[in-house]
DNA sequence: TAGTGGTCTAGACCACACG
DNA sequence: GTGTGGTCTAGACCACTAC
């Protein structure tokens, strides 16, 4: 009863939007409210939500149906959270990188956009790829490993994406020095080796629990997946690989004449 | 330390995996736990897996536990659930779509790749469009207003997207009859129009509520948005909007040239 | 009818941030 | 220390599926 009566209450002063179908679930009907006080701008971008035990009161249910509420806007990338502190609305402009340049000068996009970029080396290996790596670059059973690299990217100091990059084995060997601190694009340049063309494909995948932790993301959170092969002249491929970069902060474009 | 007990005896019994430092939460060790088995192959894609009763028993946590370790896998993509039913590996094989072609084939892409594809309007209505679409159809404050149409796309049954394009106002009349019913591009080509250019991108964003339902995904998966403005001849924009895409189903290919 | 997942409650304890 | 979010429990009731 007081429940109802403090729910109806509430819906009406934290909100003049019109009543929901009933058949919503309760979290739902009130991420659903706060989102629209959201993007109202009845809060700012980076300001604080009630407390979780304040919006239980508010809406008259239990701090689990909250804890919810907000799990629901943070899957929607709306909110996050800091233990401790409180719940954020969260702000943030996306990075653009052209798919034109493949391999991409990830390192002058970001500085044109006012960013200080950087990589920060987590393996670099002499291995056997597998069978999809073997097969972008056109090798045979026969053939030496490759030298494999997987890195993070910065920018200002916030990770926002993760490169795994395959060199064949001669290719692999005249970069070893430089692929430890500098971006591909920029160490193949320095090496003389031009690029004459690429496939790439783009997908998206949600974030699993060792990519949430490397890129600081919630579990799930989407990411880009950019997948290239880049061919130096006469076909010849010289790297093959990915990058995984946050979804809320990069996005990919393309001019395309037909 | 009866529960201790029991999940020592459990996690060894699920799993020969390597203990997991212990500053994990329950729900993310036991969906990693999952989720090994999963990839594994331990269980098989469509599969069901044990119920949340069992599964609290064997790992010796409450049911609440376990729903939230499952929960950790649907956000990633791993398995899906059923009321009634159980829970369940997923599996799919993805679709792709060329960047090419701009405005896109999508009926040719699907039926190459052995689907049935098939759309459902929404909506299509003449109304005033927001800045950003009056900025790359190259509108002024004076013109008439633009056509509007939103569409669900489906293959084999399944919504896998969301068009939603805009038509200056010269071009969505002489449209309106077929837009209801065919794609996109092959409602232009029957029309003769022909196009020259575009400038496109892509992101990916988490599905909002609204979204989740009309694609039938849980709330916050990812989404693929390709968003695009064509030009035909003397670059006069044709058309602009966006497409929604499951990112399960999903993505863009392209080959460069540089 | 029995089994399953979906929602919600009430309450406990922990870890972190801030004054 | 106080307030905040993070984790976990035990148990209730509902809605859907299958037999």
């Amino acid at each position: 009863m007081t429940s109802a009566v403090l729910y109806d209450d509430v819906s009406s002063a934290m909100a003049s939007t019109p009543p929901r179908p009933p058949k919503q679930p309760l979290h739902i009907s009130i991420s659903e409210q706060l989102k629209d006080h959201i993007e109202a701008g009845q809060y700012e971008p980076g300001e604080k939500l009630p407390s979780e035990f304040d919006l239980g009161g508010a809406f008259g249910v239990s701090r689990t149906t909250i804890r919810r509420a907000i799990a629901n806007l943070m899957k929607q990338g709306l909110v996050t959270t800091q233990q401790g502190k409180g719940s954020f609305v969260s702000d943030r402009h996306k990075i653009s990188f052209s798919m034109a340049n493949p391999l991409m000068q990830f390192d002058i996009a970001l500085k044109h956009q006012g960013y200080v970029g950087r990589i920060q080396s987590l393996r670099f290996q002499h291995t056997h790829p597998p069978i999809d790596v073997m097969k972008k670059l056109e090798l045979r059973d026969g053939d030496p490993p490759v030298y494999l690299q997987e890195k993070i990217i910065y920018a200002d100091e916030s990770p926002i994406a993760i490169e795994v990059d395959y060199f064949p084995d001669a290719i692999g060997e005249r970069l070893s020095e430089q692929l430890a601190s500098r971006f591909t694009y920029s160490t193949l340049e320095t090496q003389g080796i031009k690029l004459h063309a690429a496939k790439v494909s783009l997908e998206s995948i949600p974030a699993s629990y060792e990519l949430s932790e490397q890129l600081l993301v919630p579990l799930g959170m989407p990411l880009l997946v950019f997948n290239f092969v880049a061919y130096q002249e006469k076909r010849i491929p010289v790297v093959c690989g990915k990058v995984l970069s946050r979804s809320d902060w990069t996005c990919y474009t393309s001019h395309i004449e037909i």
